[in-house]
RNA sequence: GCCCGGAUGGUGGAAUUGGUAGACACACGGGACUUAAAAUCCCGAGGCCCCGGAAGGGGCCGUGCCGGUUCGAGUCCGGCUCCGGGCACCA
């Protein structure tokens, strides 16, 4: 063992070992109980960063102990490979796509290797590759037999110049990100897996997932968005047909006043036809439309519609209610028709205020009178029904119930539930993707492609431009195929799917990564699954974490899973910031280096001055803020960033880089180190450690059962990575305490016992460090095939107790006591002790209080 | 607008069920070692005030703000302010 802390000779060592030895291969057996951790795979951009670093040094740290703690860990790593950023890396710099992801893949798993994560890395998956996306298609072909997945025409979002679709995320404005032309609506024909099927399943079970953050439960609860109301139909004047809405105010029917319709509603210009407003509604509607959904009046709110010129009936009143369009009626949602209630909704009451509509009160609340014409907003809370016919006097919760059933009975309606979450689009214009297994035949039209031909490869011969469609179509070879069903000219689908497809099971994948069958082995994923702890980045707080749950759903529901949650507990740690620099007067940033080497010396080129610090902002190249964990880990070693990103901050909250910060991890395990070095004779001469301690000595080994305690806790309950590590730092600064005391007592033995704890307890932290200081104490067996330490309750009962004296709520004393004393003996000492005997001079006791082992209070007469 | 978080020293953060607020670390100040520096080691430290020559001792205030419950509140309750995040015309 070196003097010196060399952590680059260390890691390599250890990591060396590791692999020689296969120490992480994870191996089915059903007589031990399993443990299944995982990070989310990352997407093979080039290069690590620092939230890969926080995220994978979380999850490792699970993962070891949990081998320590003895159970059958399996914890494995891929690659979440297709995607955009290769493709564009094709058009800009005319590198293969497939050519670009595998140089990364190749790169980061040497870096992710560097940082000593205890991967299985027997069970790698990369979705790029045949042998995994051939069942993204065998599962799309499952999903298409039984009616999850279908092709409808739908809108979406445009680019008329790069002639593509965009994702939402990649309209910026209302532009195109790419060249910055104003993104249009388009209706196309569309892939979609039906998710909304599962919508009540993926909401209910959200109850089961207690090992989920609030937050995220109710992030998927907000974006599955149930409603309950009712759908209700209002015949239409001078025609057959009538108007279909849905609502959840059913009790506010009687308010109706008019009626509202998207522009992209059926009867939007049908109803217009040959009346005088024919011509308004045609303007109005090409003008709406022209404006993407999601931008539709976000400037001002504004409501804005036109009178189509007809009107329907409510069938509740009889009465006549105009029919309208407006700018602010998704057809999406619900029926696309609204009915409006300018009293009680907000946007129908700004509406009919600039129209001039009637206003109808028809919920009163209880504690004021209202009158329609004195409404400045919409009422929109609880009350009683008013001028609602039968209804009226009811409270509306009541009404709400009432009216629903009403109008079933006159077979004006049904009771429904609509959801906010809508069937997922999953048909991409891309090439770096999973092709879609279909085929279409001018005889036979759409025709899947038999399971015996999977995979559908990927062809490799198709030009990169970054202009048009997808870009399959180019590869004359890939689309011009037979009909499998009449064999045939027909052409193939030429849209890839969504890179969530991938990510969407590769969980399961994990549990049997060579199994070609099916997509898994259900027997090993039913040994394996459900992955126990899940650990990753918010931002996939909805996408991601809710289409996992469906998929886990969905196989389920094919049989191979006999799971309906694929993550039992959820940690999401937060972001990798970083302060930023710039120049005062002009918007420029400053690069700042690792080390905190400041950005002095760097001055604006615009200006000159100098730069000063910025915010505080998440880790980006954009920020010039990037600290890259490559510089850092061959400056320091993987331990000291591991330590660092562990301690600075728990894994939920977000963490501040702070250069300072590194040098003092790296100082602590130097600390360490060499303490260890510089005792090492007497350190591999100590013996057993002695029957009688001073009393020092039973303090100190007091501390070090309390000290694995609260490790244990800190770590099994809450992940307080950072509490358990500076409660190892307390004890390492008492053991070099003790160490300076000259006494042959037996107190080297003592030490050393410390010291072995102190390095297990480290393990799961900083592996490699531990792992050499552990063989430098003279132990044997290697520390990864160590049992996680147990701390002794009765090691940690103490003879004295230190109890606080409060007078009337304030600390006046504090009195050490024999940990048997009796409640009588610890008040007569509390009286007596002379600082609290001042302060009760010529005071009369109230009462005294006593909690157990900790104080005394004591209450005087006022 | 709605829904979630959060606010504690100069800084990151501790205080797990209401019981000594500020663990641990960073930064800082002082000292030791050194020709010197770095490194290392030791000591100090929430703020204000008081007693004492000093070593030391003591008091009051203090966890975003206002109020409440309690012997006792960072922690519980009510009302705000500010910050971060998510959703946003969902009928």
């Amino acid at each position: 063992m070196e003097e010196k802390y060399y952590p680059q000779t260390v890691e390599e060592k250890w990591q060396r070992i590791w692999e020689d030895n296969k120490s992480f291969r994870a191996v089915t057996d059903r007589s031990r109980e399993k443990y299944y951790v995982l990070e989310m795979f990352p997407y093979p951009s080039g290069r690590i960063h620092m939230g890969h670093v926080r995220n994978y040094s979380i999850g490792d740290v699970v993962a070891r102990y949990k081998r320590m703690r003895g159970f059958n860990v399996i914890h494995p790593m891929g690659w979440d490979a297709f995607g955009l950023p290769a493709e564009n890396a094709a058009i800009e710099r005319n590198i293969h796509p497939e050519a670009w992801t595998r140089e990364n893949i190749l790169y980061m798993k040497t870096q992710l290797k560097r940082m000593g994560l205890s991967y299985d890395w027997d069970r790698e998956v990369a979705t790029c590759e045949p042998d995994y996306y051939r069942w993204n298609q065998w599962i799309f072909l499952k999903f298409y037999e039984r009616g999850l997945a279908y092709k409808k025409s739908s809108f979406v979002n445009w680019c008329p110049s790069c002639l593509t679709v965009l994702a939402n995320e990649q309209v910026i404005e209302g532009a195109c990100w790419r060249c910055d032309t104003e993104v249009a609506q388009k209706e196309l024909e569309q892939w979609f897996f039906r998710i909304t099927e599962y919508a009540d399943e993926l909401l209910n079970d959200l109850d089961k997932l207690n090992g989920w953050p609030d937050k995220v439960l109710t992030m998927q609860r907000n974006w599955i968005g149930k409603s309950i109301g009712a759908e209700i139909e209002f015949p239409i004047e001078g025609r057959q047909d009538s108007l279909r809405i849905f609502t959840t105010r059913q009790d506010t029917v009687y308010g109706v006043t008019f009626m509202s319709l998207a522009v992209e509603h059926p009867l939007a210009l049908e109803l217009s036809r040959d009346t005088a407003q024919e011509p308004a509604v045609r303007a109005f509607i090409e003008r709406i439309k022209k404006v993407s959904t999601a931008r539709r009046g976000e400037e001002t709110g504004e409501k804005e519609g036109v009178f189509t010129g007809s009107y329907c009936r409510n069938p509740f009143t009889g009465e006549r209610a105009p029919i309208y369009l407006a700018n602010f009626v998704l057809m999406e949602y619900g029926t696309g028709a609204v009915m409006a209630v300018p009293a009680h909704d907000q946007r129908d009451f700004e509406f009919a205020k600039k129209y001039g509509l009637p206003i109808c009160l028809v919920i009163q609340p209880e504690d004021r009178p209202l009158s329609a014409e004195d409404l400045t907003e919409a009422y929109v809370d609880d009350g009683v029904m008013v001028n609602s016919g039968p209804f009226t006097g009811l409270k509306n919760a009541e009404g709400k119930e009432k009216v629903a059933a009403y109008l079933e009975e006159k077979d004006w309606g049904k009771k429904d539930i609509r959801y906010r979450l809508r069937d997922w689009g999953v048909s991409r214009q891309r090439y770096w993707g999973t092709p879609i297994p279909i085929i279409y035949c001018d005889r036979c039209g759409i025709v899947a492609v038999p399971e015996k031909d999977l995979p559908v490869l990927l062809p490799r011969d198709v030009p990169f431009t970054g202009k048009g469609g997808s870009p399959l179509a180019e590869s004359r070879d890939f689309v011009v195929t037979t009909c499998p069903k009449c064999g045939g000219a027909a052409r193939r689908e030429t849209d890839t799917m969504d890179t969530f497809v991938d990510s969407s099971w590769y969980f399961l994948r994990y549990t049997a990564p060579k199994f070609d069958s099916k997509p898994f082995d259900p027997k090993e994923a039913a040994y394996w699954m459900p992955v126990d702890q899940y650990i990753g980045g918010v931002e996939h707080a909805v996408l991601h974490l809710l289409y996992a749950r469906f998929f886990t759903k969905a196989l389920r529901d094919l049989g191979l899973t006999n799971v309906d949650e694929p993550f039992s507990n959820l940690l999401t740690q937060g972001m990798v910031s970083k302060e930023t620099y710039r120049c005062e007067e002009h918007d420029w940033l400053f690069p700042n280096e690792l080390a905190g080497s400041e950005a002095e010396g760097w001055r604006c080129p615009k200006c000159g001055r100098p730069a000063i610090k910025g915010r505080v902002e998440k880790m980006s190249k954009s920020k010039k803020n990037i600290v890259d964990p490559e510089e850092l880990i061959a400056q320091y070693g993987a331990d000291t960033a591991r330590l660092f990103t562990l301690f600075a901050a728990p894994p939920e909250k977000d963490l501040e880089w702070n250069a300072q910060g590194v040098e003092g991890a790296f100082r602590f395990l130097t600390r360490l180190w060499r303490f260890v070095m510089q005792n090492s004779e007497p350190l591999a001469k100590a013996g057993k450690v002695p029957d009688d301690l001073a009393s020092d000595l039973r303090d100190l080994n007091r501390l070090v059962h309390r000290t694995i305690k609260k490790v244990t806790e800190d770590i099994e309950s809450r992940f307080h990575f950072n509490t358990a590590i500076a409660a190892v730092m307390e004890l390492l600064n008492a053991v070099m305490a003790a160490a300076q005391k000259e006494a042959p007592d037996g107190r080297i033995a003592v030490v050393k016992d410390a010291l072995i704890t102190i390095v297990t307890l480290l393990y799961p932290f900083v592996p490699h460090a531990a792992s050499e200081l552990w063989e430098g104490l003279g132990q044997k067996q290697p520390l990864n095939e160590v049992r996680w330490p147990s701390f002794s309750t009765e090691a940690l009962e103490q003879e004295k107790l230190l109890i606080v004296v409060q007078i009337d709520g304030k600390v006046r004393g504090k009195i050490t006591v024999a940990a048997d004393a009796t409640g009588e003996a610890i008040e007569r000492l509390a009286i007596e002790d002379p600082k609290v005997k001042a302060f009760l001079a010529g005071k009369r006791i109230q009462k005294i209080i006593q909690v157990p082992r900790r104080l005394v209070s004591i209450v005087l007469e006022k």
